[in-house]
DNA sequence: CAAATTAAAACAATCGTTTGCGCTTTGCCA
DNA sequence: TGGCAAAGCGCAAACGATTGTTTTAATTTG
């Protein structure tokens, strides 16, 4: 009953042919003569033979697995960057191992921890929105385990990253929002621990310097993201003495949370308040009163460059062991996309 | 610089041990003095011993990994199904392949081939929507890898399956209709080939027989869950002589675009044509014009239980081979949630 | 004190595959 | 006919860990 799976030695011992002899036709080795070769093919394609890649995974030191460890997928963000590095591991002929944060720095290293004993070839990471120490990915180099962080990058020049240009996007949203008349602009922003949240704040305050307008600092709020954090925000800058007319927000959901305040409180939105975020989010098109505009991030992009990035490591580590450190550091452009209505 | 990761043969060899020696005190072995021991487990947190996990996958003939496959991740439903099946995962040390079959029949055998290759321990699977064949599944039991369906199953006596039953949640929804004055309640359905639609289809019959409701076949249409054909239903049913003022939908995408075709038609969402869906995603919450109505399906505990009885059957498997062929045939109550405006 | 018992560690096989090397057996040429 | 190369195949090691069996050494027992 118990179907055990045939292999070389099962072919070998029918054959009458010593496993190496069968290996080697099987690999089209010049040195196995044609007969041999014949039968040994066919009788392997009777037996519906295939190589074990366990026993191949150990032997020759490679998993053919990538690992990737992000926050979460039910946003959509993430499950489209999913779509990207899967892709790109097809055409590798790889596995994803997956995991997820859920922006526990604990669970992050402990899944970082799981992902080095099952030997994955490399790793693409985004990481916890509270992480601030990395050893538990630095680390994994020392394991010559190439690691690839996309969208939620370290602030570390030594690693591999791509992320979106938040530059580019930041400036066309601001500028976009001037030129609808707005002045007083608030800005919501994620944990301190973002980068991202400075080079906001920094072309935000750029923009509005060079556009000849007054700055004024209470008008910026860090929130942690989660729904209850965002009511605050927009609590506290809706209670200004002059409260903004429009709004950018650090992503989409933050908007959406934002946008539900201001509807709570009686504000209509794109009339007494708007709003311009980030991610772009399919969902938007089925509300009712959408951010005005988003700055799309391409996820699927950056995501899918991540691991080109992390296959060109693997090719790299593969021809000559002195790596050379050069690290990649890609910036994807952020491009504003404005909803139409 | 190449930091190789130490093996026992490496601890074996500076302590003058052999090998064996060296695993059975690290298993703290009693056939092993307690002064060695000590040296080797010493020697070992050093070192930063880890087992090869390749090495054991090989060994045991376990890969430590299962495999999922499912349409796809954006979904929420999905996505939060992966919560659970991750969760039981970890529980029992296993880690997750992923494979999205983008409900593509192609994608899907060529996903599962790959996770034979890759010697998964059991598998998880959704079925894509047009998945009518399944021998690319069944097959895989002769590899003796266990393959449990969730959510999308097949309609198959001889497999193992956790699902919704539709019927309570349809019976709810419908009834629920009926109590809000609706006697025209129209239904869009995914393909034919999904199970799911029939019994839709079926409960809603026999609601309406009981409450003496005469029925019209022309209300039930099907789709491809495309927007696109979101859309033609909508058209189809909205041209009616008596167009309906409730529909029933698939699942709440397909809501979305229902009513955003509803709305494109000028009508009132809740006041001139009602919504009622299942899966009960989060986002509705942001909505202006939500369904009325959700049927929860609860992924995560589906995927959940899909993964309990995987490793039930993986640790059956350990114990005897004589695996008694009696099929699993789970079937979670939907609950009817209704949106509070 | 020799024999029996026991503790502690080594030996060796095993999982499936690949691959460098060595051994036969041809056939060919001088 | 002796020598030699090439063709065709087998041997054995290797990857890292586990585990049944055996060996060695130490200790107890009669």
């Amino acid at each position: 009953m118990d179907n055990k799976l045939p292999t070389l030695k099962e072919i070998a011992r029918r054959l009458k042919f010593s496993v190496s002899t069968v290996s080697r036709a099987l690999h089209d080795h010049p040195s196995i003569g044609l007969r041999t070769k014949m039968q040994v093919q066919q009788l392997a394609k009777e037996l519906n033979y295939e190589p074990n890649q366990s026993a191949l995974f150990f032997k020759q030191q490679k998993s053919h697995t990538i690992g990737v460890i992000l926050p979460n997928l039910k946003e959509e963000f993430f499950s489209q960057a999913i779509n990207g590095i899967e892709d790109v591991a097809k055409i590798n002929k790889y596995s994803v191992l997956i995991g997820q944060s859920h922006d526990d720095i604990d669970q992050e290293k402990q899944i970082a921890i799981a992902m080095k004993n099952h030997r994955v070839d490399g790793l693409i990471v985004s990481i916890s929105k509270h992480t601030k120490n990395y050893d538990h990915f630095t680390g994994l180099l020392k394991y010559n385990i190439p690691v690839v962080f996309f969208d939620r990058v370290p602030d570390l020049p030594n690693v591999h990253k791509v992320a979106s240009n938040f530059n580019t996007g930041t400036r066309q949203a601001i500028e976009f929002l001037i030129a609808q008349g707005h002045r007083r602009i608030g800005v919501i922003n994620g944990p301190e621990e973002m980068k991202s949240g400075k080079e906001r704040t920094n072309t935000y305050m750029d923009v509005l310097q060079k556009k000849k307008i007054k700055i004024d600092l209470s008008l910026i709020v860090n929130t942690d993201l989660t729904k209850e954090s965002t009511w605050n925000a927009m609590q506290e800058l809706l209670a200004l003495k002059r409260p903004p007319t429009a709004i950018l927000t650090v992503n989409d959901y933050v908007a959406l949370d934002a946008i539900q305040y201001a509807r709570k409180a009686k504000l209509k939105i794109n009339k007494d308040i708007c709003f311009v975020s980030y991610a772009n989010l399919p969902i938007t098109n089925y509300l009712e009163f959408p951010p005005l505009a988003s700055v799309e991030q391409y996820p699927y992009e950056q995501a899918k460059k991540a691991t080109e990035i992390l296959f060109e490591l693997l090719e790299k580590e593969k021809n000559d062991d002195k790596k050379q450190t050069t690290f990649k550091n890609i910036l994807i452009e952020g491009q504003l996309v404005i909803h139409k209505k």
